[in-house]
DNA sequence: GTTCTGACTGCGA
DNA sequence: GTCGCAGCCAGAA
């Protein structure tokens, strides 16, 4: 690849923001690229991780801006990302995530709340 | 070098 | 609620 230090930095910074997602709690690929700094670029996002992304990284985290699942439904990622999502207590039916607001509020839940 | 593709998003109908 | 379209960026062929 092109490997240029930005791209491999904005990897990295995407990487943080994942890991931030705390557990029992979702964030869109939108939302992510905003918090690594790379507002519209949630492709991006999602090429990362399709690419491998990182080990240990909580990817099934990571919906899409409708609060769905990314991979079609009967997928193999599909079914996987639903079954950590409920190890984690969300519910995830018909491909969406049940319990809580599909619009993630990593905002609040992250960086913006209490305070 | 150009072209295609994609784990996406937002808006309008 | 769903469907279609255009915009967007980065990597692979």
């Amino acid at each position: 690849m092109t490997a240029t230090p930005d791209t491999r930095q904005a990897a990295q910074r995407i990487y943080a923001a994942i890991r931030a997602i705390p557990a029992g709690e979702v964030a869109g690929y939108g939302e992510v690229a905003r918090r690594a700094g790379l507002p519209g670029r949630a492709r991006l996002v999602a090429r990362l991780l399709s690419t491998g992304g990182e080990p240990g990284l909580p990817w099934h985290r990571v919906l899409r801006s409708d609060g769905r699942i990314a991979f079609p439904e009967g997928s193999d990622g599909h079914r996987e990302q639903r079954e950590r999502l409920r190890a984690e207590g969300v519910e995830v039916s018909g491909g969406r995530v049940v319990g809580r607001r599909a619009r993630p509020t990593l905002d609040e839940t992250l960086w913006g709340p209490p305070r």
